[in-house]
DNA sequence: AGTATATAGTTCATTTGTGTATATTCAATA
DNA sequence: TATTGAATATACACAAATGAACTATATACT
């Protein structure tokens, strides 16, 4: 029996109580939550030995996906999905950590760029073997057939926000 | 062009450096939580004027979805994704402001019932029309088919977590 | 019965995240 | 070139969430 019944149970005691409740949205929105969750939760507990939560993982992880592991903190919270004010102490606290480095622009002195440090492009070496692992795991019960339909979906749904 | 696209330019990157970075699974990952952060932002700017944010509509809603409105902290737990000690954090706060009731148990002394006010179901009533609106909007993307084939996606995803 | 083990819920210290205001720089244009 | 408005990043006060320790009941086992 899936983990996820008692929440369609609920569901349907809504629409009883209020028949507008549209079911399908309102799943969709709810597994969404769950699965961040609990993404989020492995995450945090594979990296927590490094020192590291997940923010700061991802930060460290869109700087390697830059060809020159470097970027402007407001490209930064746009790809790492937080606030700019937040991405201010993450980076704070990764560059007291060695593994970011602050430089001014000059070509735009209001900005700063982030780069990842050699030690951060060693860490990162150090914990990947293991995301990858949990990233497979995360996903083992879907078919490649399967996760490229999901994306497709997904990718539906989030266009739909912000217009 | 798909606000994502960037993210997947990142993803290249990251391959080219780490090949067996596992391309689908972490675009999955990632998809998910952009979504969720969409979803929780949208949600909490329509709870604000009703003085709720999207934790505490949560629970009550899982309130809601009970035949008798009422359930356990554990199990709302669970069901609303927070862990427990948040979860008498938030309800203490619906506490105070009248929308919930805490109540003992006589068959087990350890539980504590919660349940929804008349306050608190007025309170849904009051927002249940614009949570509705905005579950359409945020799935507006989507096929009816669409939604059902995502929805099986995401459950058969989610089942493989904690096993 | 008596003891160990597990469960339910809370408390508290700490970490993490947000909203708003502010300083600085850039870009547009009158 | 002076002025206005937008963009970039940060500071800071406050809000929210977490992990770990703790109290109290309940359950299982000998």
């Amino acid at each position: 029996m899936s983990a996820f019944a008692p929440t369609e149970a609920r569901l349907d005691v809504t629409r009883a109580k209020y028949p507008d409740f549209p079911r399908g949205p309102a799943v969709l929105v709810r597994l969404i939550k769950h699965l961040f969750k609990e993404i989020h939760d492995e995450a945090n507990a594979l990296l927590r030995p490094y020192g590291l939560n997940h923010p700061e993982y991802n930060i460290l992880m869109m700087l390697y996906g830059s060809p020159d592991n470097s970027m402007h903190p407001s490209a930064l919270a746009d790809a790492a999905g937080e606030k700019s004010a937040n991405i201010t102490r993450l980076t704070t606290q990764l560059c007291e950590k060695g593994y970011v480095a602050r430089s001014g622009s000059d070509a735009d002195r209001r900005k700063v760029t982030l780069t990842l440090t050699p030690e951060g492009l060693a860490l990162i070496d150090g914990f990947l073997p293991g995301i990858v692992t949990l990233l497979h795991k995360q996903t083992r019960n879907l078919t490649a057939g399967e996760q490229d339909q999901l994306e497709v979906l997904l990718k539906k749904m989030l266009a739909g926000f912000g217009e």
